[in-house]
DNA sequence: GGCCGCATGTAATCTGTTACATGATTCT
DNA sequence: AGAATCATGTAACAGATTACATGCGGCC
């Protein structure tokens, strides 16, 4: 089901993503998220790690590198994604969030990719994600629902994520809206 | 006007909240917070992490520890609160979060521990941190406003996160209502 | 002359997780 | 007999952050 080797972060995920589109190297990829558009208004990362996590790809087969010469300049190390590396990038992308928490970051990482796949990918990627807020949300309110009423900080926190969930369905909609009734 | 000492994370202030109620031992910290009920809801600790932090707070003087044997029981290491971690405490609670995303942890324990101190204290926390929301809110929808229609993805970041922190405002007269309309 | 851009990295530090260690007692 | 509870910890590893290193070229 899920890829045997596992990478836990989206962070790693994100740069397969980068590199499906295009081979590339890694200043230029921190180039492009540092610029405050698209991914870069999700995603910050610290140059040193960026670079930290395109030697463990390399390690772990997701990408093979290729050397590119300059004059004047410092070579480039450009990264080709490869087959491997696809799959697990498309296996992300395709799977909906786990914690409302992820919506934050994840989805909407997967959400910038999804848009360079096509919009079927996107209406699926959004529908598989309001499932899962509606099992959140359901979960959530029968927590809310079995509260004694001497509790009444419990009784809040459900309420929080209540709420949080809740807004998280409605940006759904609108994301469909923005994304698929008007395509671009 | 903050602490010279700087804790950053909130596990360790939380910490201090409850060795402000009154002294206690590791284990039994970690044993409260492992029910689902009252702050067990929201923050979980791993217990050996739990004593490293308990180690760590004494280094910097927020507490002292007293040995208290047992028969046939191995020893307990009971914390006490000091008079510069009691203040520390303090100043971590009055003050508001200052990230949207950290509602759903740091200010969720500052609830909690507000209620201990008062309904004076649990309605400037929500008080403060209402106009904290209010700011955040007014500067995303100012960002949203100034893109091009030609970038729905970065509309929608925007959007993603103004839905949370209106969710958050409405949560907040929530918590006015359940916490301090209706005085426990 | 000094700083910024290009392009890559190493080293040290901090935080957090997983797994394991101890050793007595009480529950099933 | 084996598991769980009490109570504390160590060791090893994973992740991220900070600071520092290099070395050339162009700009002011």
């Amino acid at each position: 089901m899920s890829p045997m080797v596992s990478l836990p972060l989206t962070t790693e995920y994100a740069l397969l993503g980068f590199l499906r589109r295009q081979p590339m190297h890694g200043y230029e990829i921190h180039r492009r998220l540092s610029k405050s558009k698209g991914l870069g208004l999700v995603w910050h990362v610290k140059q040193n790690q960026l670079y930290a996590w395109l030697r463990k790809l390399e390690r772990k087969g997701y990408v093979t590198t290729e050397l590119e010469l300059q004059e004047n300049r410092p070579p480039r190390k450009v990264f080709h994604l490869t087959e491997t590396g696809q799959r697990a990038f498309l296996d992300w992308l395709e799977s909906p969030v786990i914690q409302p928490r992820r919506l934050r970051l994840d989805f909407l990482a997967k959400l910038y990719f999804a848009q360079s796949e096509g919009s079927a990918v996107v209406a699926q990627l959004i529908e598989k994600q309001r499932e899962a807020c509606q099992t959140w949300l359901a979960e959530q309110r029968s927590q809310a629902g079995a509260i004694q009423p001497q509790r009444p900080y419990d009784w809040l926190v459900h309420e929080f994520r209540i709420g949080q969930i809740e807004a998280m369905l409605s940006w759904l909609d609108r994301c469909e809206q923005a994304l698929l009734i008007t395509p671009a």
